[in-house]
DNA sequence: AAAATTAATTAGAATTATTCTAATTACACT
DNA sequence: AGTGTAATTAGAATAATTCTAATTAATTTT
């Protein structure tokens, strides 16, 4: 519940890059999401929350989510039509979802491959974010 | 509103081999799909199809796309938290949205790049599914 | 062909995630 | 301290989707 230097360090400054303001909340809400990337929903969020900062609200969550994908500290992982869910890795990534377990895992892709995407759209098409989700199953590895 | 003979026969194939009825309802919505692939959302679906098909309702709507949907028939796609839109082309392909538009384009991308993907996966996960979603703008072309 | 079985459709209620509204609080700046 | 602005809050509202229970349609069995 307590942001390491590096953390604090990113948070305060993307905020201040975008004028927004460094509250307790959004604090607490960036810290949770750091501290335990399980690609928590909102609700969850807010249950995690409250355990440490009762007073806390359902919008608040909602708007320091918001506040948090709009200055580009974390990501917003949407699957088909399940709640959204929160990703606080910054890295070019794809997300895999677990039919069996309901997990999400971070799947790391060059950049390159990413970037190479791009250049599969037609001319006049500019791209200011790829969403790459897969959904299967993780086998139990064998012995 | 009537299938082409080549989408009729896919139409009537796949439900057989899902043991799944071929009923006008479904045909109907999923002629619409075919019809008119401008990625419709349920609700507007559901508009189109009572124009010609006054007394279908719109748990009939939805219960027909998820059908389509798990029989293959049709694609379902989601940007972000906005309502579900559905997408006829079986070819492997990924969406982008224009987000000045509202516009979903298919943007064509080869089988080999989208297996390709699959083999950043770590070696116990199996991917059944990839979906690939742009988001950006595209601009008008200079004469 | 009638009866029975099963699947699909329907209307409307219920649910759920999310957004909105209006009031309050917190903070920064004179 | 007083003012202005942004953020938080509680609760109501919304919107997409799902659920429920009843009806209809289609198919199979008698």
């Amino acid at each position: 519940m307590q942001l390491s230097p590096k953390y604090k360090v990113l948070f305060d400054t993307t905020l201040e890059k975008c004028s927004l303001k460094a509250t307790k909340q959004r604090e607490h809400i960036y810290s949770l999401i750091v501290d335990k990337r399980d690609h928590p929903t909102a609700d969850e969020i807010f249950t995690r929350s409250r355990q440490t900062m009762p007073t806390i609200s359902l919008a608040t969550v909602y708007n320091c989510l918001d506040t948090l994908v709009e200055s580009g500290l974390i990501r917003q992982v949407n699957f088909e039509r399940e709640p959204s869910r929160y990703c606080p890795n910054l890295k070019p990534h794809a997300h895999f979802l677990c039919k069996e377990t309901g997990l999400i895992y971070d799947i790391d892709l060059p950049t390159a491959l990413i970037e190479h995407l791009k250049t599969h759209l037609p001319e006049n098409f500019k791209a200011d974010q790829i969403e790459i989700n897969f959904n299967g199953s993780v086998n139990r590895q064998k012995n």
